[in-house]
DNA sequence: ATGAAAGCGCTAACAG
DNA sequence: CTGTTAGCGCTTTCAT
């Protein structure tokens, strides 16, 4: 069976003795066309199964209701949770979504640009990968409008919307602190991302605020393979590896914030080989709230990141953009996380 | 600063006073063109930023370069690698992705078929809902040839690659067998899938060959919100509510298979507050080898799903049915999975 | 080797 | 209210 031809609003306007014209305005709602006329045409299109073609719209029209999304690793929870958020709210607005993954290579990075600027994407939405190269001003000088999601770029002046990363660090930091940590290590990416950077500022804060010692020992960071393929962003591979190293100094940490939850993971493994315990001996607190952390033993404190509001607001923001009628000034959004208190930072009965 | 209006291979003719026809031609690297004129053009092309618009060529060649992955949900890990795979392959070829969540709705699912026809894709990875409903008959119709990603729709001829779910099953269920478990129970998803389907069967002829009991208190559902959206796609919460049932039953099971490993990590914490232990008393094997699974205590055998593979197997094939050489007859493929054995189905050493 | 003309499917502007 | 004309940017005949 050959497949069927796509329908076309000539064939509406043929078998219905109409100029493809009415027939146009007929389907889009436009009055101008008598009512009955309208139904017949809609009918028509119902019957043999009309679908307009977005392509031949866009080409007159100037928007095509689709926007870019690039994100580094679909394999990140919080950004499997931010597609989620992005793609469901630019559909209730009646926009598709192009997705492209970068992998945290600034080659691909480069290669986005170009393919979202051949698919004419009436705006984008971009986890930047923060290398050496910023292509995203070409998109925007193209009329497409970016807004940066989750990674800031320090020093451009353009739209962004993500979580406060600093906050949620002071937060987990002073958590751990109230409950007695005099000794506080911060696990980080070794990505030279805002992000990190800004977890670190708030973990260097909470730490000065309690007048509690603040060195470049405080902050280790575990290396992450980038322009790899890897399906997981941060593997708790290395994370074990640099926990053990901070488990054997002799000036053992009290507790340990980690910059997210898989790291953690690692963490506890290299816990659990030197018979210490979370949290009598050693608490820990995570970032990110990944759908694991509450099962693991014992169950991981961690910063909750709120991806729901961050994937609808970069939307809505982006989409306002599109429409042009806003201030131009660049917004920077940070929506604050939240600590989850769970069993690894918990203080137990002195029985 | 206003945008710069997008440039035109016009803009590139009339600069070089050529035709609009020659400089096309010299772009898409046909002959007839003079190398002088194409270093020229190519040049000239540089210069101003020229990008194609894809839409323009898709209106006169019928192809977008776009392929359509419709996904359930991305926050189930094995999407997200496959969106992963799906991506990157897609990208090597030469395509775009239109992403769609369809959250396990059909309604949504109808729209996605709508979203995709419009947008005029060259073919679609899809994995469907498997509701009441069929909608994807009708892009196949529309001459859109679609690929059944991991779920395979039972009775409807069309291509299909995935994973040995039964094989998964039965290797998951031999090896507690082997390790001297008499009284297994599976836990699955109580999703009408062909994926569940799989399991069940494999997890049955497993019991079988052994000469185990298996009857129907052998499979235990863990309930699945459906038509929620819900960023995790099954709740640990809920397996551990399951787990508990099936632990204080009277001839408690010695060892469980479960269908994702989400659901092990509700299982142990079950098997934990009744102070059982794992491998000791219970073993356990999940499925899935999400990234926390080698992580938790004790690590998780797991069966590990061949998510690069499978991805890569369907866009393959979606470019065969989309270039059309290809005999029509539907292909079925399904790739084998592995299993992972860990701490948690290890005999330890009788000392 | 290059140009002119036509048309992909659709919408906007202008007539009637 | 409806039809005609024109054009979005590109590629494919068909001429030259």
């Amino acid at each position: 069976m050959p497949p069927v031809r796509r329908r076309t609003l000539r064939d509406i306007a043929d078998s219905l003795d109409l100029s493809v014209n009415t027939v146009s305005r007929a389907l889009a709602g436009k009055d101008s066309v008598s009512e009955y006329t309208r139904a017949l045409v809609r009918a028509e299109a119902e019957r043999i199964g009309y679908v307009p073609n977005l392509h031949a719209r866009s080409l007159v029209l100037g928007s095509v209701m689709m926007l870019g999304l690039v994100i580094t690793n679909p394999s990140n929870p919080f950004y499997a949770q931010l597609i989620h958020a992005i793609e469901l709210r630019g559909r209730a607005k009646g926009y598709s979504l192009l997705l492209v993954v970068s992998d945290e290579s600034e080659e691909y990075e480069a290669r986005a640009v170009d393919s979202l600027l051949r698919s004419g994407v009436d705006g984008a939405i971009v986890v930047p990968v923060q290398g050496e190269t910023n292509p995203w001003g070409q998109l925007h000088r193209m009329g497409v409008p970016v807004v940066f999601l989750n990674r800031d770029l320090p020093g451009v002046e353009r739209d962004f919307v993500g979580t406060d990363n600093r906050l949620g660090a002071r937060q987990a930091t002073e958590h751990v602190i109230a409950r007695g940590a005099r000794s506080v290590v911060l696990m980080e990416e070794d990505l030279p991302i805002t992000t990190v950077r800004e977890r670190v500022a708030g973990f260097t804060e909470a730490m000065a605020s309690a007048g509690l010692p603040c060195d470049e020992r405080s902050v280790v960071r575990v290396p992450t393979r980038r322009d790899e393929q890897m399906a997981l962003p941060w593997h708790p591979d290395e994370a074990y590896a640099v926990a053990q190293a901070i488990l054997d100094r002799p000036d053992r940490p009290d507790a340990v914030v980690v910059g997210n939850d898989f790291y953690a993971l690692g963490l506890y493994r290299a816990l659990a080989e030197r018979g210490l315990r979370v949290p009598d001996d050693v608490l820990v607190v995570g970032f990110g709230d990944y759908p694991f952390s509450e099962f693991v033993a014992p169950p991981l404190s961690t910063v909750r990141l709120p991806a729901e509001e961050v994937g609808a607001a970069a939307v809505d923001l982006l989409l306002e953009r599109i429409v042009g009628s806003a201030d131009p000034t660049p917004l920077k959004r940070s929506f604050a996380p939240t600590l989850v208190p769970r069993g690894s930072t918990e203080r137990r009965p002195t029985s």
